[in-house]
DNA sequence: GAAAAGTAGTTGAAAGTTCAACGTTTTCCA
DNA sequence: TGGAAAACGTTGAACTTTCAACTACTTTTC
């Protein structure tokens, strides 16, 4: 990216600016919030991400690498984090018999109990803070923004 | 947030459901995404964030408690964070004549430069990679939405 | 005007994250 | 088939962030 701009930069105009500021902002505070709405269950937004994601898949369980990617965190992350949940008794890790590098994080039924009794509360805590402010119109345009936005940056990805 | 939900969850809709996760997977990968574009200038976003408040501010100093209120970090943060960043030469601390309990963020010419050689990259990946997805009407409803969110959250913050 | 309560900012320890390196196993392909 | 390259997942070290405690100063209150 550096070294593009050799002319005149665009800036933002008062309007962009408002919308981009408004946004960033917003965004923190919304994830600051459910982050703190979840403290209540013990669980942090990335811990909810991996047990919800879990709980949807055949047999509660997942291939650490395939789980990385749908809870998007990086392996390595996933990897400490798992350490850290498998001592609070949420899931265990399982060698894969068909690749010996190869591991399942499967979920515990406690696990299973601490997801039942969060989502309840963290899916209020998406609506009372988020969708309820959105209109089926603003839904829709919000939906389309942020496909654009997922589509180009999978075209142009971040290189570093 | 916990015990509020005795009753049956609502839970989220299909439509609901596609706006909240793309929403919230875009917003994470475009914030990997401008922070690995701000890398190029040796910048996090928070760094950026604190250098272009600062560069704004009367005489670029700013009281400490001020500046971690607008750059959205907690107090103990922006210590932590001024004192890798006077290491780097960007700013320096200056002690506060009216309240000797204070201090002022000052920015040098050093943090100056790094700004200004920053800034026009960082605008332009904000453009590239999320305005230029945004209609005019994009950015309105955008920001409508967002100040909704904003000001919902200010009247019922987060409490843990 | 002195004690209590509040504010500014820092600190060290604990917890979380990133990064690069590594061992192991699998895949590719000549 | 054998050896290079790639993929899986973990590890330890470095770095960042959070949390609670703390000092020092200011404001409030009676």
């Amino acid at each position: 990216m550096a070294g593009q701009n050799a002319t005149t930069p665009r800036w933002l105009n008062p309007v962009e600016m408002k919308a981009w500021r408004r946004y960033i902002i917003a965004s923190r505070r919304l994830l600051e919030a459910l982050d703190s709405d979840l403290e209540d269950h013990e669980l942090s937004m990335a811990d909810y991400e991996v047990l919800a994601q879990l709980s949807d898949a055949p047999e509660r369980k997942m291939r650490m690498s395939e789980l990385a990617d749908v809870a998007m965190l990086s392996r390595s992350r996933l990897s400490h984090r798992i350490k850290v949940m498998e001592k609070a008794g949420w899931v265990k890790r399982e060698a894969c018999p068909d690749d010996k590098r190869g591991y399942f994080a499967v979920m515990t039924t406690k696990g299973w109990k601490a997801i039942v009794a969060a989502a309840p509360d963290h899916v209020e805590s998406v609506r009372t803070r988020f969708l309820d402010h959105l209109s089926k119109e603003d839904q829709r345009v919000l939906s389309e923004i942020f496909e654009r936005v997922t589509d180009s940056l999978k075209e142009n990805p971040p290189t570093e």
